[in-house]
DNA sequence: CTGCATCCCCCTTGATACTG
DNA sequence: CAGTATCAAGGGGGATGCAG
């Protein structure tokens, strides 16, 4: 099955709501490596988020199969997030966007014809 | 030069930032394969989108380099958009994230661990 | 045809305080 | 430690009207 344009649009902005937001894809490179992270370990690692968007992006990408939620039942109480499969093979194309992300300072040729 | 993932992350967000907004992806996706697209048929392109949302996004990222406004100084007006060779560049990224979106249905598998 | 300006809504984000 | 509740602010985005 070929995608046109049209339908490859259609498809990627289902995926693009899923990232959008000032702070998953942030989150997802911090999950990257299948590490487990905490709750309070992803809040130091950014520190410019605040607790209600830490814990609405995870819910979130949790509700759209791209984050794990492990929660140990004890007390003090630990959570942890991860990565599910789908949401590890976010990798490729993040890093993709990274190597864009890169492109652009050298080799800067605005003429496009 | 390496990347953690904490500097990775800051630099995708920059990249991120460029490609927010409800419609810039779906707009670059029908500008893609070098094509011109005349404002109108970008209108055409995509029914939902506002004209002031168009406009708005094209700016945008005519001011990122991503793409290129052609303006054909003739009565009526006609004016061109196209990618820059850098946002030429994206289609790798936009097509990784277009195998990822495609990856939810078949085989998905949410244990992770 | 192309593009800009204005008014308006409301969702996202954010700051703070509170609970289990 | 983890998570919720509430209130306030800003910007994204929609509808409409106007101009070159």
């Amino acid at each position: 099955m070929e995608h046109t344009p049209l339908s490859a649009a259609e498809g990627v902005e289902e995926a693009i709501r899923m990232l959008e937001g000032r702070w998953k894809l942030v989150i997802l490179f911090h999950l990257f490596g299948g590490k487990l992270l905490r709750f309070s370990e992803l809040e130091r690692a950014i520190p410019a988020i605040s607790q209600k968007m830490l814990i609405q992006q995870l819910r979130q990408m949790e509700k759209d199969g791209i984050v794990t939620r492990i929660v140990h039942h004890q007390v003090p109480p630990k959570v942890e997030y991860g990565l599910t499969n789908w949401g590890q093979s976010l990798c490729p194309a993040l890093d993709a966007l990274l190597q864009w992300a890169e492109r652009r300072d050298p080799a800067k040729d605005e003429s496009q014809g």
